[in-house]
DNA sequence: GTGGTCTAGACCACA
DNA sequence: GTGGTCTAGACCACG
């Protein structure tokens, strides 16, 4: 799996990594009980720090993404994390609020908004058929 | 107009205040060349320092959603901000792109994503309706 | 003669003033000796405070552009201002050194930026043939 | 790199530490890649206060100028501003044309005013030589 | 150690 | 009274 990080962007290294992970697993790239690369070896793969690397894979183990396992190493969770509850919905909900309040406000209509939501959904859909 | 801070979010005030003026001026609730507080006065009301309410007065103003008279204060731009443009849509798609995925993970299917953008669509609009 | 203010810029309306009353100084819509608008007169003309004509008047008078007398009004200075000093010169150089640097930047050549000198001067010129 | 400011001046600090910033990267002094001192550093060195500088290299961020990594500091941009835009140059006429028209006023004439530009082009290009 | 954020208090130009 | 600027000191996330 190829990892993409954006050096200058303001948001964290470890975030960008969670996300890249993420998105691994939603599309398919990383399949259930996939291992991923030990802290260190991610660390010099992608040349961050190793802490860095550390902080992504707890917080993705915390949120049931990942298993770390002392011997055999990281491992995709087959469980995965758990369902979307309502709380996790009000909080998505606060996120996107703003986002698509912005985009009102630049002239975008909901057909607009909701098949251009509806294309990521497909591209990371798309990958996952690979 | 009713500005809802929380203090113990890890996002910046200065950004909460911005996303509760684009929300407002998206739902309707600010109307164009409507007149805002003075940075003093909105510091004042909301518990803040003057100079968090400036820094997002001022980065609304360079985004195109205020316009800051001299001495006559500040007002909703009727211009508004520019039109959605391709590299937003692109940098719009990096935002959300991670959010997706999150969902689809949790097991939330195409539709219930879709509808449950247009729930937060229909919900700025229902304001605007006011 | 046509005054036009931009009341959202930052730079002072005084300034904005005093810009375009020198300009139709150099560009021979306002000819050595003509009377100008008294200072309420100007004030009410273009909808802005007394004072902040009667700053501009006074400085202009005070760079030897405008004669004030009590009973005649205001005029444009027959002999103009002083003669381009070299102390003026070096301030003037302080001035422009940034924004050509900036044009260096962002790629504008030295053939190009003599042309666009060139051109604001040719305008200028344009306008006293009238 | 040596900075030059001017306590005294009406223009603000940070405006006077960006021109400083651009004029030496137009220079040549300061080149593509290179790394700038940190904000706390550049306070002390020229004695002003650490919010002052880092104002003026977030705004050169914005324009382009530079680059801020997160945590390892602050460098030259390679890729550098964005190339001169019609908008922009229209903006630098409305900057311009008052100048031009004061030095007309002041008997320069249109030659003396190309080979004052050049001279300033020219200086700014000799640094760059050294 | 780096930049980002927030607070606080002061002075100034502008209108 | 308005926003703009500067200073000062503090805490935090990041790596």
């Amino acid at each position: 799996m190829f990892i993409e990080l954006d050096f200058q962007s303001e948001t964290p290294i470890y975030e960008q990594l969670k996300t890249e992970i993420i998105v691994g697993i939603a599309s398919g790239q990383l399949t259930p009980g996939e291992r991923l690369p030990s802290v260190r070896q991610m660390a010099s793969d992608i040349g961050i720090n190793l802490h860095t690397v550390n902080k992504a894979y707890t917080q993705l183990k915390e949120e049931g993404y990942l298993l770390i396992h002392r011997q055999r190493g990281v491992v995709v969770n087959p469980e995965g994390p758990e369902a979307m509850t309502k709380e996790r919905q009000a909080q998505l909900r606060q996120i996107l609020r703003p986002l698509i309040a912005d985009s009102l406000c630049r002239q975008m209509t909901e057909k607009e908004l909701t098949t251009f939501i509806q294309s990521i959904y497909d591209e990371l859909k798309e990958d996952r058929s690979k």
